[in-house]
DNA sequence: ACAATGATTGTAGATTTGTTACAATCTAGG
DNA sequence: CCTAGATTGTAACAAATCTACAATCATTGT
């Protein structure tokens, strides 16, 4: 009960790894999606940023992130935007429920 | 060959979490050091930022945000910053070797 | 052809976030 | 008390992002 031992430490990773949320730029920069692209899908309700205060920046969580990379993969594989977010909601349940259960599962709910 | 297993989300999420780097007002956030501090820390050679271009602003991967956390840990259980970086140092060889291997294990070397 | 819709992109001006480089303060030990 | 270690404050500047306009471009239906 005093030095962690490496299970903790991977524990903790998705601890974390719920906490980190990242700017628009960086999400473009990993992405290869412009920030321009990001805030549209982002207006179309495709994508969801967390804002912290009122009047403060974007910032994604990595859930989001993945979308991101997902509707792009989707994109470039000829789907209509529509359908991407479609075929993306579908996949994020699966992701989530993993994601859910790697992390300890506090409700994933709204 | 087509349709991702949820292996290989679990696998990818190593890789994404690779390329994810924050800025520092979100390490402050999630670890609670205010970010004078951080770059004080950053100052000393505890934590190490990456910054892209030249006149850009710091940006922190996974293992220095858990850095930060150990070091405040530390700090909060009465060590001295040097005794807490010293620590550190010595658990994140074990952090970084869990990393690599879950993450595939590209070269970690400088 | 042309209108309509979907999707993307451009940009100016304002706001938020982060930087540096100074210096002041606080604290534990000798 | 004095010193070195550690933290904190801040002003002036630079980088990153925001919003709200609007233009562009491709596809599809009439």
């Amino acid at each position: 009960m005093s030095e962690p031992t490496q299970a903790d430490n991977v524990l903790m990773d998705f601890d974390l790894l719920k906490k980190l949320v990242v700017g628009i730029g960086e999400v473009a920069d990993i992405s290869g999606v412009p920030q321009r692209q990001i805030r549209y899908w982002e207006d179309k309700g495709i994508i969801r940023s967390v804002k912290e205060g009122e009047g403060s920046t974007r910032k994604y969580d990595y859930l989001n992130i993945k979308k991101v990379l997902l509707v792009k993969e989707l994109l470039d594989d000829g789907f209509t935007l529509d359908a991407a977010a479609r075929k993306v909601e579908e996949r994020m349940k699966t992701i989530n429920d993993a994601f859910s259960r790697l992390s300890g599962n506090k409700g994933q709910s709204e």
